[in-house]
DNA sequence: ATTCATGTTCGCAAAATTACGAATAATTCT
DNA sequence: AGAATTATTCGTAATTTTGCGAACATGAAT
């Protein structure tokens, strides 16, 4: 009947999620978590793509707030944003918990 | 120096990712998780789309395995996928206790 | 058989995404 | 100052996404 107001929470959660939603970023994220060093360098070394497309995804992340860039002439050093990754972390396990497999009176009894 | 390889289950979390990465359809899932009735029309009723892009909406969750729906004529019930959505639950959780913050070595110290 | 109620699909337009090479900063080294 | 290294930004093209109204499909009720 009323209309559903989505929430600065659903939008933050969708602005994460939708940066997830490459399987380039995916791979980004899972090298930087195994990396100490993380400049872009050795990103794109990695990557099958040329570094214009990396320097994107990169952005995407970034503007997302996943991830952090910091310049170290003339190399720039990236690494997880941990307090977005903290936040994106409780909201997407708070979005999975709240949901029905788990309850009792699900509809997908 | 070796290219990496995008795996079937980091495309798996991208595609689940990108489904989830619209504000719309984030709370097409919040609000399936409130209900215990998720015919097509309490959702549209409820959104403030055309009918037409609720139903693209609804695909596009369906196709990335996180929801479900049955026909009931003449409506249509939808609910979320309990299987597939424990499976997203557990690769988003572990990507996220995966990557770095919680870790000593991090670069982003 | 017609009508009604419910959703999906079609056809289209606008906008965003993905990707690349070339050009452009920015900083160090010679 | 000039050259070299590193990464971003620009310009462009192809594809995908988002959104709508209209048309269509399906089954129920008259």
């Amino acid at each position: 009947m009323s209309k559903i107001e989505i929430t600065p929470v659903q939008e933050r959660l969708a602005r994460f999620a939708k940066a997830m939603g490459h399987p380039t970023r995916i791979a980004i994220l899972h090298f930087l978590a195994q990396r100490n060093e993380c400049f872009f360098g050795d990103i794109h070394e990695v990557l099958p793509i040329a570094k214009a497309t990396v320097s994107q995804h990169l952005s995407e992340l970034k503007d997302a707030g996943l991830i952090q860039g910091t310049i170290e002439p003339p190399k720039v050093k990236y690494c997880i944003n941990p307090d977005n990754w903290s936040v994106a972390k409780q909201l997407f396990a708070k979005m999975f918990d709240d949901c029905c497999p788990s309850k009792k009176n699900s509809c997908c009894s």
